[in-house]
DNA sequence: ACCTGAACACCGTTCAAGT
DNA sequence: ACCTGAACACCGTTCAAGT
């Protein structure tokens, strides 16, 4: 097929470009060997298996975030931006984000966010024990919540799934659910568990600013008791 | 085969022990019409798709879930148990995770968590799209962080890629990664990106209390301004 | 109504063989 | 070193046929 120097990063590129079109599910080593012009078997020679070469694709996608410089902004503005630039990168590529949300990241491409974000945490006061319990809020909120909203349907269904369950959700009784019907036109597909769309189509911008003000405000008063 | 009265609800409950024991990825139809003594295509009559059965597995957990009262406790006693609960159910099929994760809940299941949750936000004073993004505030914190946590390893890997990683991170450079090296003994197997086990073997008790804690702080102030 | 059995169009991965 | 080509053991799903 006259196909040469078949590259790694070649291949990475590859996948992340079929991820993003066609979705994660899509994926299989057959369908990407054929679209590069090569056989499957080939691509086991550069990547491994497909486990190696979606990590692969994952540290591509934490490699693109760009972190403001750390002393330009106070502690907690700087957090705030950094959620949002993980955010867009996550919003970027919304098909990879089953990946970030439920698998492992195992990547040293995740180290330099870790180092700033620690370093920045360090500078408002926090140490020791304290200091991984709120990287891990940080983190958990940001990665989890944001792989929440880019959460997909449910694959291979029918066509009018999703009108259904507005139906279901707007005709329920109100004598059960009280505090819903109340709320009804706000929820309707705005809030996690009574939507029918997902965040990649209808993302919730407003509900993370405020979730992350939230976190922001927590952070600030555990700060003055440390 | 002599296999009689095969009932939806004996074939969710077997695909939920199926992925209990064996997890998310070996579920297959035909290997859990197998478990069942049955022809897979018995099982499509019944439940129709695969993403059918997964949809329907992951409501009896939700269903799962036993709420406190309302009146008992303060609003933020309330919901600090409520997390603890949403958490445990969880925690009780790891395997389960990504499908919360990461698929939109899409079941009436739902829907008796939303509104005593609703509730108890109204209750402590917030309204309108307040209440919404309070509300997306805390059920992304819990069903993300979680999800997050249960995160399983990259999947049919060599044996030796954990102390592989675990070598990579205390390896790092100190002058690159100051903070990072400053805290290594605490972060390393503890925090979000710098751990190679999954919180299903390794939970992370003490970092989500913390994480809590903080959203708890926020909604208080929060409370206080509205 | 409920299940069988065959069939279709796919998978990931291994491995011997080519160049 | 790098890729081909065949092969193995799987998939989800459809559909005609049985009872």
């Amino acid at each position: 097929m006259g196909r040469r120097s078949l590259s790694r990063p070649e291949i990475v590129t590859a996948a992340l470009r079929y991820v993003d079109q066609h979705g994660l599910e899509a994926l299989s080593m057959r369908a990407l060997a054929k679209e590069i012009g090569v056989y499957p078997t080939a691509l086991y020679w550069h990547i491994g298996t497909k486990a190696q070469l979606v990590g692969a694709v994952t540290a591509t996608v934490l490699d693109d975030i760009v972190l403001p410089a750390d002393h330009e902004l106070r502690w907690d503005e700087w957090l705030v931006e950094v959620a949002r630039l993980c955010r867009q990168a996550m919003h970027r590529h919304p098909n990879l984000s089953p990946v970030i949300g439920s698998q492992l990241v195992v990547t040293t491409a995740a180290l330099p966010l870790v180092e700033r974000v620690l370093n920045v945490l360090e500078r408002a006061g926090f140490t020791g024990r304290d200091l991984v319990d709120v990287y891990n809020a940080v983190a958990g909120f940001i990665l989890g919540w944001v792989s929440l909203e880019l959460a997909s349907g449910p694959l291979d269904v029918e066509d009018d799934w999703q009108e259904e369950y507005a139906g279901q959700l707007r005709s329920v009784n109100p004598n059960a659910y009280p505090a819903m019907t109340r709320n009804m036109d706000l929820l309707a597909g705005n809030a996690f568990m009574t939507r029918w769309e997902s965040g990649r189509v209808r993302p919730m911008d407003r509900s993370f600013e405020a979730s992350l003000e939230l976190l922001i405000l927590g952070l600030r008063v555990k700060q003055e008791r440390v």
